[in-house]
DNA sequence: GTGAAAGCGCTAACAT
DNA sequence: ATGTTAGCGCTTTCAC
């Protein structure tokens, strides 16, 4: 009753040898139907598992795929997570979620190492383009995607959305509600993703003719609270803005509880506009609008990418980049009359 | 470049044995200086990172706790495997999550089982009461504390609130602002705490003497989809309630969304009760009254104690149960004159 | 101070 | 149809 029990076991039980036991458990080579139901027998009596530590350290498949995160508190990465772990399951996966800022700190790296061995494949989740760990990964041809980075060309596949024009989409929407006065909140720039959503915000001024004014440009580290402080920069401005564009819709949120603090309506007296659509963006009130983004089309192709690399097919750079999807909702409205 | 290297590599550069590489390596035996100079030199030009796998197989520590999830939709599970992840990170331990909704299914116990092995000690978060997996854990005294978890006694230490202890509380706020027509919206049953936050509604209502009425008790399975939907089946009644008690607060958030929807106001014509205090529930409008679970201390206290099995404590039954705080926010207000 | 042997649990390849 | 050998990468005896 006490520890896992092991093959050997099983088969001193069946009075067969570790190998026999072995190909009756996996349904594999020639075993007679008498020595296979008694190791059967004996594998149900002992509770026995096969120890997938040894049959990985032999290079078999684990059916694991590990998910390597950086930024575990944002909201995005939970409900990405979620997507990819439906995906891997519906073809025979399941997922490992292992958590650091970075993957090349010093005690980690044997961690990183290990799940790599460990898993059949990995999906970095918002990797920091300056992560030391990103080259291993290059370097080893470990079969791997990178999800949502957008700072610099890679040898492995990346699957994320057309950041630049997604975000022109957004600005476009609320110039075209009237807004000339548009202040860009940005996120860190750890995965290159706010910085072209920087531009396509900057193209879309650009565009209508809108000068780009850096007291409108501020930072909210892609965390709530960081779109609160962001925002009250914005409202302490000689000249409000009569529109904002939070690069993720947490950002969005605290700009809206920014903006409720200070008496001010949303959208009555400013818009907000945010990025992503995460599940709580249609819960808010007032409801945000947003650029969705195709979450579960993306696992599944990041996913696909993956299990091809994982059957043979060559590691290769290939941008795989999802449009995004405007969602009006409540929190974008005609600009007031000046 | 191409594949990890190995530590016989190193030795074989460094012009010693392998056995000898191990112990330059982890400073361990007696080597001398110059031999692990060389052995160093060699293990940084090779890129070398020692195979946990290979490691782990001879049972030596991992550093890594196992973090099984059954319910990985919600938020307050992210909340709580970050908080974990902190505690963890914090004693040098880094933490590996791994999604199911159950443990015991056919093709998932072989990866449970090495998980268990791979990692130091596990945590389980909202495990599912019937899961076959809590018994095998159990069986093994492998180290493990349930998080969560409210279902029955269990032979491992459990960490988690005073469920029933806060739900009376809550619901207590809500008779003491004179409602007296006070609503319940349960969530699913596998880990027992909605069962208790139900039991504890009762007692609330109970000793206000005021009936515990069948029509208003509801289920929303824990998500805001469910809050909503069970929040039509309460504002499609004859006599609507005045306050409505969600056990968790994505369920709250739907029951908000459901009543603006239908016109009505919170908390003006409704109040609305949470249980977590996530993040949202003080960035969504109006924000949320909840219970407030002391989520840091939690993680910290079922850390140590799982640190503490590892490190050879025995495994016994505890229960570990904290107490919630109530948090007044916005929408909860005074009874409306009947 | 260093190395050889043995073994963690499993299975492909090669016998028998 | 079954068993033997060998080896995945590492480290704990036990020798020298």
């Amino acid at each position: 009753m006490g520890k896992a029990s092991k093959l050997s076991e099983v088969a001193k039980i069946a009075g067969v040898s570790p190998i026999t036991a072995s190909r009756a458990i996996r349904g594999n080579g020639y075993v007679s139907e008498a020595a296979r139901e008694r190791v059967l027998a004996a594998a149900a009596q002992l509770n026995y598992t096969p120890d997938m530590l040894a049959r990985r350290m032999r290079g078999d498949k684990s059916k694991l795929i590990g998910v390597f995160v950086n930024n575990y508190g944002s909201l995005v990465v939970h409900e990405i997570a979620k997507a990819i772990s439906q995906e891997a399951r519906n073809i025979g996966y399941d997922i490992l979620i292992f958590n650091a800022e970075r993957f090349d700190g010093p005690g980690r790296a044997p961690t990183c190492d290990m799940l790599s061995k460990l898993c059949d494949g990995l999906v970095l989740l918002l990797p920091n383009g300056e992560d030391g760990y990103l080259e291993v990964i290059e370097r080893q041809r470990i079969p791997a995607v990178f999800f949502s980075f957008d700072a610099r060309d890679v040898s492995v596949p990346v699957v994320a959305v057309e950041n630049r024009e997604a975000a022109r989409a957004a600005v476009e929407h609320l110039i075209g509600l009237g807004h000339r006065r548009i202040a860009f909140i940005g996120g860190s720039r750890a995965t290159g993703q706010s910085g072209q959503r920087q531009k396509g915000y900057a193209d879309a001024l650009a565009a209508a003719g809108l000068p780009v004014l850096p007291e409108l440009m501020v930072e909210g580290r892609f965390v709530q609270a960081g779109g609160y402080a962001a925002t009250e920069q914005l409202l302490a401005l000689e000249q409000l803005p009569t529109a904002i564009f939070a690069a993720n819709d947490e950002m969005a949120f605290g700009a809206i509880d920014a903006i409720h603090s200070r008496g001010l309506e949303v959208p009555a007296q400013i818009s907000v506009i945010g990025f992503d659509d995460i599940p709580t963006a249609s819960g808010v009130f007032p409801t945000l609008s947003t650029m969705r983004q195709p979450l579960a089309q993306m696992a599944a192709c990041a996913v696909d990418e993956l299990v091809a690399m994982i059957d043979g097919a060559p590691v290769a750079s290939k941008k795989l980049a999802f449009p995004m999807e405007l969602v009006v909702r409540n929190s974008t409205g005609p600009a007031p009359a000046a």
